[in-house]
DNA sequence: CCTCCACAGGAAGCGCAGGAGT
DNA sequence: ACTCCTGCGCTTCCTGTGGAGG
């Protein structure tokens, strides 16, 4: 029986060659339509070569439009390159999403920097001085790169505390390149840091379909046996993710859970139908990963939104105002967030805390919130869903179990 | 105009955990 | 083994804001 299965699935033909190279997570050597952005990066970041101090630089533009491996590919460049001419270089990358508070940036610096020691449990002081210290006797250039930025909560004392070390180092220097998808972010910041991380800013333009298409003919040549994958294929899952606001990201995944679902139905080649297949499938995949990364009392909170969303009838008919259509206030999610609660013996937390909830909901983009203005409750938040309540629901009955 | 409602968000502080110093 | 320290999630308390309604 089971050696039936395994007979079967040894002698099905495979249609990848390589199939991590149609992962997200796969940086292919080439990175078209980004030619500019690259010697426009690599030209800032030539300073550290010469050991000057770079400017800092502020990166922003929509999922999936090369931010971070565009970084990533330049500083990977700039590492070997100095290591080649014995210029004092160094590039680390910390993701902002788990390290999200600038003790915890801290400390991911110097466990990068220093790989053998462990610094937990020391005060922030002491990892402060020891980063300082670490530039001052290797005299090295440091660029920091943090990557989602915007979901540090200290971000201002971050940059400033990472801006101030400039000023007291006798050696070496730290510059900053801070990747942010949220368009908004840079207007909340305080004017000071504002001005000190964004010495220098890029956007990184969507893709559109026939970028995309290029993209996923590139990868499908690395990943896939040839003719495999049919012209079609190509254009609908270019054609999807360009709708998906030019997320190159999704066009991958669609690309490759479409050749699996080729692989399971024995077929030759991955067509048009298997692209539409897999994008419900690559849907829920996005939702489910976000949702799975959240702690227990943002799920609920997100729940009760999402459960809200989905039982609103009748409300948005008469509301004149098409701001308010469809959105919900605060007041109603907190109430409907504690009785869940309750009803699954969880505790709950105040409706301060709430509010923070809310927020940190608001910049993973879950949901958009806007100030009710005039004609609504004063001053709320009128609060809106930013995917299909239903799947998410569903993703987090899964969660939960 | 005044008061109340419903909420946003700042300030202070509390308990816990994990580590350092002794 | 103990005390002290720090970060962190969270609560409590408080002030501010703008519409609704008398």
């Amino acid at each position: 029986m089971i050696e039936s299965i395994f007979e079967r699935e040894l002698r099905k033909e495979s249609l990848f060659t390589d199939k991590n190279k149609i992962s997200p997570h796969y940086a292919p050597e080439e990175l078209p339509f980004r030619e500019k952005e690259i010697n426009e990066i690599s030209s800032l970041l030539a300073q550290a070569l010469k050991n000057k101090k770079t400017d800092n630089l502020f990166i922003y533009g929509k999922t999936g439009s090369g931010k971070t491996v565009t970084v990533k590919h330049v500083t990977n460049k700039l590492v070997s390159f100095a290591e080649e001419k014995n210029a004092l270089v160094e590039s680390i990358y910390i993701n902002c999403r788990t390290h999200n508070s600038k003790y915890r940036v801290m400390l991911k610096l110097n466990q990068e920097l220093y790989p053998n020691e462990n610094f937990l449990g020391y005060s922030y002081a002491f990892v402060y001085e020891s980063l300082l210290e670490y530039c001052n006797k290797t005299a090295k250039q440091l660029v920091v790169v943090l990557d989602e930025v915007d979901l540090v909560k200290d971000l201002d004392d971050l940059i400033y505390a990472l801006c101030r070390s400039n000023d007291e180092l006798k050696n070496g220097g730290m510059s900053i390149i801070g990747i942010s998808n949220n368009v908004f972010f840079k207007e909340r910041l305080d004017p000071r840091t504002k001005s000190s991380l964004c010495e220098k800013e890029m956007v990184f333009r969507p893709y559109n379909a026939r970028e995309l298409k290029e993209i996923l003919k590139q990868r499908s040549k690395l990943a896939f046996k040839e003719n495999t994958v049919q012209e079609s294929a190509l254009n609908c899952a270019a054609a999807i993710a360009a709708q998906e606001s030019g997320d190159a990201r999704t066009a991958v995944m669609l690309l490759q859970r479409a050749g699996e679902i080729a692989e399971e139905k024995n077929l030759r080649k991955v067509g048009f139908d298997e692209v539409e297949q897999a994008k419900k499938k690559v849907e829920e995949e996005i939702i489910y990963s976000l949702i799975n990364s959240l702690p227990e009392q943002q799920k609920l909170v997100l729940q009760a939104i999402a459960w809200l969303s989905s039982q609103k009838k009748g409300v948005q008919s008469f509301s004149v105002n098409p701001k308010t259509a469809n959105a919900l206030f605060s007041g109603e999610i907190y109430d409907t967030y504690c009785l869940q609660a309750k009803e699954l013996g969880v505790s709950s937390v105040s409706a301060r805390w709430f509010q923070e909830i809310i927020n940190e909901l608001e910049m993973y983009g879950f949901i958009t919130t806007m100030q009710s203005g005039k004609g609504f409750r004063g001053n709320t938040r009128l609060i809106r869903l930013g995917h299909d309540a239903n799947s998410i629901l569903r993703a987090i009955k899964k969660e939960l179990n």
